[in-house]
Order: structure tokens, then C-alpha cells, then sequence
DNA sequence: TGATAATAGTTAGACACCTAACTTAATATC
DNA sequence: GATATTAAGTTAGGTGTCTAACTATTATCA
């Protein structure tokens, strides 16, 4: 209403700063020549390199976002060949994501961007001010 | 690729807790039966109340969003007869952006939304934890 | 076993947000 | 003063995101 308060800086802050992130993230991928892809594909095909297989709902659940969100995102990656979907021979419901050969060879290619937005920040704060601002903002996500 | 790292922790917890905030009084906005609005028209119906009068690219600058979006963000508030828009005399390209009245009433309801956050966060980061937070994330946005 | 409930995923519809291209008005320039 | 350039805003088109409602499959349990 009045003043600027620290947490009013907070929260603002907060939105910005994604807003940069993932204007970096976007654009360093443009300038590799990834085009059609934002951050939320991105955390996607890491996670794959990661756990090899998901089925919708994980990968929902571990990017949080809502499951219609992952279908148009997953079918974008089907469609420009970076996963594959199959249907689990257990349960007929479910459907197993993984990485096709082009879509672990964009992963490498992701993890170059990932560590120069890494370098970014390292160039702004030190290894100390890393760790206490993750460790406030885990506190304050893990408490909210 | 591997392991995640603080950086990588820095940054999804950025995205989740502009999430978590975004949610926060979007629910908040909700409970006490303001529909229609998201976080975003706040932000412009705060900036509208300590400045009076804006045009639109002045709104645009101050919530840091497209001059597109802000046309549609306006348009909306216009509709809810929460601001009015009108033609400067002095330039025929610019208009005038203003709260109604009833805007300025939303605008007291507003304030005490956004206080309930500003509670929600002390009750989890203490004054010197959130003053630490704040340089912190302002060091990040300033330099980056 | 067969009806019912729960679960995985998609479809439908809406909206905030973006970039690019356009329109209109003001300013500069010759 | 006519023309070109700049500036303010909107329109067009597209996408990620959400909630609500739907389909299809599996699990429950009387």
C-alpha cells in the first residue's frame, strides 16, 4: 500500500528473477540452435537422463506441473523426436517416457547451458552467498 | 547432468517459490471473492495507486511485461470497471491509465492480501534471515 | 463375479504472456 | 511544408499453463 517492505522485495525479486533465468535459458538455447524448446522441456529431458523412465505423472509430479501441461509438452518433444512414449505391458493406463538417441545426445548440449547459467552466478555471488541464499530459499519453500 | 548442484538448486527453487507466491494470492485474491485477477493485475492496480495516472508503456516498464500483455491486462481491469483509459490531450498516441473508484477500493482489499503474505513469510524467515534473503536476491538481479 | 470406485492420461476451454507486424500520431529533416 | 523516421499502442498468431470434465483401464469388495 505505502512502502516497499523487504518481503514485497522478496517476492518481486523472486518473479524476476525467474523471468531472467528463464530468459537465459531460452535464449542460450536459440543461440545453440535448439529452437521451439523453453526451460520446462528442458527439465523434462534431464529428468529422463536421470531416472531413464517415467510415465506422465512422474514427470508431472517431478516438474511440477499439471498433467494436461505434460501431455503438450511431452507431445511437443514426440513431435520433434527427443522421446519416445509406449504404453506399459503391465498396467494399460500407463504410458513410459524415455529419451530417444537425438533426444540424449540434446541432453549433453543441455548441461553445457545449465553449467554456463551455473557460471553466471558464479560470477555474481561467492560459494558462501550460494549456500545461504539456497539454504533461505529451502527454508522458505519447505515451509510454505 | 549429474548430481544437482547449489546453482541448479537456486534456480528451481526460484521457479517453485514464484509458484508457491503466484498461487498464494491468486487463492488469497479467491477467498475473499475478487475473481478474474491474477498477481499481474495487482501489481498494476498498486502501481496505479501511488502513481496516480500511468500510460501504458509506463505500466509496462514498472511490472516488466510486454506492451502486448499490458494491453490485455488492462482491457481486463477496463471490463471489471477497475480502471479507465483515456487519450492524452497533449499526445495523441498515448493514453491515460487511472483506478475508478472502485478500483481504489480494491486496491485497500489488495493491501491486506498482500499483508497476509508479508505474515505467511515472517512467520517463516525471521527479520534478519529475510533482510540477508533480500540483499541476496538483489545482488543476483542487480548484477546479472 | 460384477458393479463400483480409483487411477492414468487426454480433451476442452480459457488466459497470461511473448514476438512480429501493423496503425496512427508526433517529430525530424531536407 | 512534404517526407521520412521515431514512438505509442494494438492486432495477429502462437505457446505454456491451468482447471474441469471426460475416457479408458485397473483395483476393490460385496
Amino acid at each position: 500500500m505505502t512502502q516497499p517492505t523487504p518481503e514485497k522485495k522478496i517476492v518481486g525479486q523472486i518473479s524476476r528473477l525467474r523471468d531472467l533465468s528463464h530468459s537465459f535459458l531460452t535464449e542460450a538455447m536459440n543461440a545453440e540452435g535448439i529452437h521451439g524448446l523453453v526451460p520446462s522441456h528442458g527439465e523434462i529431458l534431464l529428468a529422463l537422463h536421470l531416472h531413464t523412465t517415467l510415465n506422465m505423472q512422474d514427470i508431472a509430479a517431478m516438474t511440477q506441473r499439471s498433467k494436461p501441461t505434460v501431455t503438450i509438452l511431452i507431445d511437443k518433444l514426440i513431435l520433434l523426436n527427443y522421446v519416445k512414449k509406449q504404453r506399459s505391458s503391465k498396467d494399460g493406463r500407463v504410458f513410459e517416457v524415455s529419451l530417444t538417441a537425438k533426444g540424449r545426445k540434446l541432453v549433453v548440449r543441455l548441461g553445457d547451458i545449465s553449467m554456463k547459467m551455473h557460471q553466471k552466478i558464479d560470477g555474481i555471488l561467492s560459494v558462501s552467498e550460494k549456500k545461504n541464499l539456497s539454504t533461505l530459499l529451502t527454508k522458505l519453500t519447505h515451509n510454505w
